[in-house]
DNA sequence: TGCTTATATAATTATATTGTTATATGATAA
DNA sequence: TTATCATATAACAATATAATTATATAAGCA
């Protein structure tokens, strides 16, 4: 199960940002869907600022990507990531969260931009 | 890839104690060899207190077990921890670690209790 | 018993993290 | 242009984290 290996320090930076309830809950709903920020402050009834800070955090660290589409502002899985394989292994610990985009799109609050 | 799939908040709390360098690289350590805390204040080149209180908050998570031999206390990983799996994941993603363990070795500092 | 070694715990300090409110920016629409 | 909506940033407060020093506990040995 050897893997790519990189330095404890980047890995353990990584699992420092997936290691708080809500940014890993945001990486698994990503990587199933983009989502705009308003999506996810609904979901997480949670304040919009708190929000955009974590998913800041998650960007400056290259885990995810954001795409401007017209007013909103989509993020989405950043999958050329170093430790992309990792996070999928993380991902694939936890229950599906897609549930949660179901709850929105039958209170008619997903987002979709095409 | 699909695991048993863990709370969210469990996996979560189990990356946060991993998302830090010193006890990520102390559960590489005890992934293939038991160590007791001198060895590891030495290898960490860190203050006896500090090591105790990193391998406490991994105890406390049921992380890694510890055996009193004689004068020592010897922690070795908890195979039978539900996210076992996850962490062996984790760990196959960095560099291995053993090799500051035969530095030990060769100043004549590794404990060995047999 | 009293000394030494190994480890744990308590108290403290410095710093980091996470959330809130207030405000700024940037795009769209009237 | 002005109002509105979506998002980001700044300032701040509360809490958590990680390290240090000092002290306690527990085992082994003279």
């Amino acid at each position: 199960m050897k893997q790519v290996a990189a330095s404890v320090g980047e890995v353990a930076t990584v699992l420092k940002l997936l290691g708080d309830k809500t940014r890993l809950t945001i990486m698994a709903l990503l990587d199933h869907n983009d989502c705009c920020v308003c999506e996810l402050v609904e979901i997480f009834q949670m304040s919009q600022p708190a929000i955009s800070q974590h998913l800041r955090k998650l960007k400056d660290a290259g885990l995810v990507k954001e795409t401007r589409k017209s007013q909103w502002i989509f993020y989405s899985i950043n999958k050329e990531h170093e430790m992309y394989s990792l996070i999928k292994n993380i991902l694939a610990h936890i229950p599906d969260q897609q549930e949660k985009l179901k709850e929105l799109e039958e209170k008619g609050t997903r987002i979709l931009c095409e």
